[in-house]
RNA sequence: GCGGGUGUGGCGGAAUGGUAGACGCCGGGGACUUAAAAUCCCCUGAUCCUAUAGAUCGUGUGGGUUCGAGUCCCACCACCCGCACCA
């Protein structure tokens, strides 16, 4: 080797044509080996693959590629979430159709990946706005249909009274519309849902299972599919009715002084009749459907005419009709319980209705005034009659009791989770397979007549659905009776394209989704690597399409994704001017603490570290990385000093740390010296400990202490004087890096005369013996303070331990003739004296 | 508002309840060089100090448990993620 520097520009693209070339990355699934399926959420093709990606992905290919060389058959793919918004709001600004937007973006974008060196097996590439991809998805949905999983009805959406059209939350700002400004209104059409609450209990049980999720990701869920049990009771109305109601506090019944419905209850629409009331409702009507905007917004109620009996005093309570009522959680109506439920509390303090304790630390604190907040805590109840004394868990027991034996309610469990509205009123995402026809009501479109494509004559000069008002698309005649017809216009949320994507990239026959006997080979997902931010919906959603799939027989698979990784984000520090707002780090000269504009050399506010966005124009594009730094100094920071699962602050003086640190293997890796002899007994032991210790951390996704490890070997390699031992270890860290800056690696092994590949090689063995230390280091304490340390045979006897560090100097200072009273000794680790 | 998380030097971070700051970045000093780049070596938490020694403080804040707490417990603060039509 005679070259001094390792140059990327030509390496990384002759190593890819390589793998490319010999198939390395394609997973074959009739392979004996044992199978890994590694996979990171797919990407959206937004144009540019940005650092986030590249993190994500990295992150996946060393373990892809650690796998490999630990004897796994490796099914690492790729491909495209290819439907949504972006294409259509792009189609709107650029006159350009959604899908030549989408498959550009696409080409362009795979080249960015490429480069990096990705062990991607390309072969199963697909994008989810491929009609055979999302035929595929409509037979799936027509199966769940037959299943009686698929279901209409009414449901609320934001409506935008100027473009006459629906918006997304994201779409909504303060509560008006993105481009039109007008106030957002809460609006009812008929739309599809998907029955996810029939699999409620399946999916908070599955959750015990998934030994390898993070505990937050889980108990998220949990909290999503909310799992409550309390009382579902009737109030008797003054005007004969009678009005359902559901608590998960039936023991603090006897603090109810009001009962609330939601503006679309039964009860309320019955009174509408009444100018006021029906103002109210439509007052109700105003701003957003998130449960963000609900919660926040002020209360507000309207006091009816009719009042509610209580079960048990007999007391009448007014009847509000109130916005925080949801119409979708329990019965749409709620017992008013100020002194005990936050959002109780500010509506009875705004109505000025009785605060009445039923909770208190304990019984003599029954008359102890209330605070200025609700007390949701535990506690003993007080003024409740017959209740009085017991405690919470009791007296809801108590009171379902006295409920199911009077017959007036009864014990229920309810959950949180809603049935998953899947109908978007959009044209860039799957049609949804349905016929409407005046005789036959709705109809299924045969499976025959699948794909149902999407048309590609579309114009996007007005807002609202493309589908509804295409000239020819959606008349058809129906299936059944052969009469006039329209199809359905509603396209499918795309959440539905990434709940089965991962079971085609496993299996993609032609004439099916999947087949469930490659299926069965490659899953479940190994590891899942994505963004914390899927941690709910996505996940939840996925694990319930393999479910119901499961369920409807079309597949053996219960928890899609055995271990879930979820990354942090790339961050940026961010450059302000005051007249100029946001500037690119591409735009800015950094100069020790400040900062200049590089066109007018005017200084630039230095801001926050925040996530990579276009709108702070806090960017780096990994192209440009790349150019100058090629693949494996990118990879190399990506890895480095962040923990996987922590945001990662991108910065300038840290590539270049990286791309030193590529140059400094490059050169160790020259200095094998074939005719050095003799053992470097330290050095050696530390080439082993590395082999064990940098893989388990690749396995526990510790990236960024694999890499302190390897930096530490390198020290250690280069500081060595020539010897068989350092020739090992420097051999041993060119095998450690090959995961992570596969190029290099490969470069350096080609050049040591190594046949093949190294991305075919093993991974490193390592000899047991070799890991033990024979010398520890012990602390010595003294009054809780280290005042000494010293070196000890391993395993030496607490009683040597324990002379050795009273027989010490510094120790004898410290002490100064003070009494010892104890001496705690830890084999192996201190000496602490207490005094 | 509700649910979940994070917080350690100038910066990213390491640390089975047992030597806080491994490793990297930045910064400082030096070597090499005509010079620079590149590279190599040393120093680098704060304060005090009689200064190769030593002392005190120090892991978001305030308490607690323990021989010993970054780690366990309680309360609080700040920031981040999600909240069902962003992907």
């Amino acid at each position: 080797m005679t070259d001094t520097r390792f140059d990327p520009s030509t390496a990384d693209g002759r190593w890819q044509a390589a793998w490319e070339k010999a198939g390395t990355f394609t997973a074959n699934s009739d392979s004996d080996k044992p199978k890994s399926y590694i996979l990171e959420m797919f990407p959206y093709p937004s144009g540019r693959i940005h650092m986030g990606h590249v993190r994500n992905y990295t992150m996946g290919d060393v373990l892809a590629r650690y796998k490999a060389m630990r004897g796994f058959e490796v099914l690492h793919p790729m491909g495209w979430d290819a439907f949504g918004m972006p294409a259509e709001n792009a189609a709107m600004e650029k006159k350009v159709h959604p899908g030549e937007w989408t498959y550009a973006n696409i080409e362009a974008m795979k080249a960015q990946l490429k480069r990096i060196g990705f062990a991607l097996d390309w072969t199963r590439e697909f994008a989810t706005c491929d009609a055979e991809y999302y035929g595929h998805e409509q037979a799936l949905f027509l199966d769940m249909y037959e299943a009686g999983l698929v279901y209409r009805r009414s449901s609320e959406v934001n409506w935008d009274p100027v473009d006459m059209t629906v918006l997304a939350n994201e779409q909504v700002i303060d509560g008006k519309g993105w481009r039109s400004g007008a106030e957002v209104e809460k609006r009812k059409l008929d739309q599809w849902f998907l029955k996810i609450t029939d699999f409620a209990q399946g999916l908070l049980d599955g959750l015990d299972e998934l030994e390898d999720w993070p505990d937050k990701v889980k108990l998220m869920q949990e909290n999503w599919i909310g799992k409550s049990s309390g009382l579902e009771f009737s109030f008797d109305l003054s005007n004969g009715e009678k009005l359902p109601v559901y608590t998960t506090r039936p023991d603090t019944i006897f603090g109810a002084s009001f009962v609330a419905v939601a503006a679309d209850h039964p009860v309320a629409q019955g009174l509408a009749g009444d100018p006021e009331v029906a103002a109210f409702i439509e007052e109700c009507k105003r701003g957003g459907t998130t449960a963000a905007a609900l919660e926040t917004a002020e209360k507000l109620g309207y006091r009816t005419e009719i009042t509610a009996r209580h079960p048990f005093t007999g007391e009448a309570m007014p009847l509000f009709i109130a916005n925080f009522v949801l119409m979708d959680y329990g019965t749409g109506a709620v017992m008013g319980v100020p002194g005990h439920d936050q959002r109780d509390f500010e509506f009875a303090t705004k109505y000025e209705l009785p605060i009445q304790r039923v909770v208190a630390r304990d019984a003599s604190e029954a008359d102890a005034p209330m605070g200025n907040e609700a007390e949701s805590g535990d506690g003993v109840i007080v003024n409740s009659d017959f209740l009085d004394g017991q405690s919470v868990e009791d007296a809801k027991a108590e009171v379902i009791r006295r409920a199911e034996e009077g017959d007036w309610g009864k014990g229920t469990t309810v959950w949180r989770l809603r049935d998953w509205g899947i109908s978007r009123q959009r044209y860039w995402g799957t049609p949804i397979p349905f016929i409407h026809c005046d005789e036959c009501g709705i109809v299924p479109v045969p499976k025959d007549q699948l794909p149902v494509k999407l048309p590609e004559d579309v114009d996007f000069e007005t807002p609202g659905n493309p589908l509804e008002r295409h000239a020819t698309w959606k008349h058809v005649d129906c299936p059944k009776c052969g009469g006039k017809a329209t199809r359905e216009t509603d396209t499918l949320d795309t959440f539905t394209n990434s709940s089965w994507y991962f079971l085609r990239f496993a299996s993609q026959p032609a004439d099916a989704p999947f087949d469930p006997e490659e299926i069965a080979k490659w899953m479940p997902v190994q590891h899942y690597i994505g963004g914390i931010e899927h941690a709910i919906l996505h996940l939840l959603y996925a694990r319930f399409w393999t479910r119901a799939l499961a369920h409807i027989g079309k597949l053996d698979v219960k928890e899609p994704f055995a271990s879930l990784f979820t990354q942090g984000m790339v961050t940026h520090e961010t450059y302000r001017l005051a007249d100029r707002g946001w500037l690119s780090p591409a735009e800015v000269r950094i100069e020790g603490e400040k900062a200049f504009s590089l066109d007018g050399g005017e200084e630039v506010e230095r801001g926050r570290v925040v996530k990579m966005s276009k709108s702070k124009k806090n960017v780096v594009d990994p192209d440009n990385i790349i150019d100058e730094y090629g693949a494996d100094a990118v990879r190399w920071f990506m890895l480095s000093d962040s923990p996987p699962e922590r945001d990662l602050p991108w910065s300038e003086a840290g590539i270049e740390g990286c791309w030193r640190f590529v140059q400094r293997l490059w050169r160790l890796f020259d200095q094998i010296d074939e005719s050095a002899t003799g053992e470097d007994k330290s050095l050696a032991r530390k080439a082993h400990q590395a082999i064990v210790a940098v893989a388990e951390d690749i396995e526990a996704l510790s990236f960024n202490k694999a890499v302190a490890r390897i930096y530490e070997l390198t020290g250690a390699a280069e500081k060595a004087a020539p010897s068989e031992s350092r020739n090992f270890a420097i051999r041993t860290i060119l095998h450690l890096i090959a995961p992570m800056m596969p190029h290099l690696a490969e470069e350096a092994y080609a050049k040591l005369g190594a046949d093949g590949l190294l991305a075919d090689a093993a991974w490193p063995e390592h000899d047991p013996a070799m890991l033990v230390e024979d010398e520890v280091t012990i602390a010595i304490q003294h009054k809780g303070k280290l005042r000494d340390t010293l070196t000890a045979p391993k395993g030496a006897s607490k009683e040597d331990l324990e002379a050795l560090a009273l027989a010490s100097e510094k120790v004898q200072r410290s002490l100064d003739g003070a009494q010892v009273r104890k001496v705690i000794v830890v084999p192996d680790r201190l000496v602490n004296i207490v005094t």
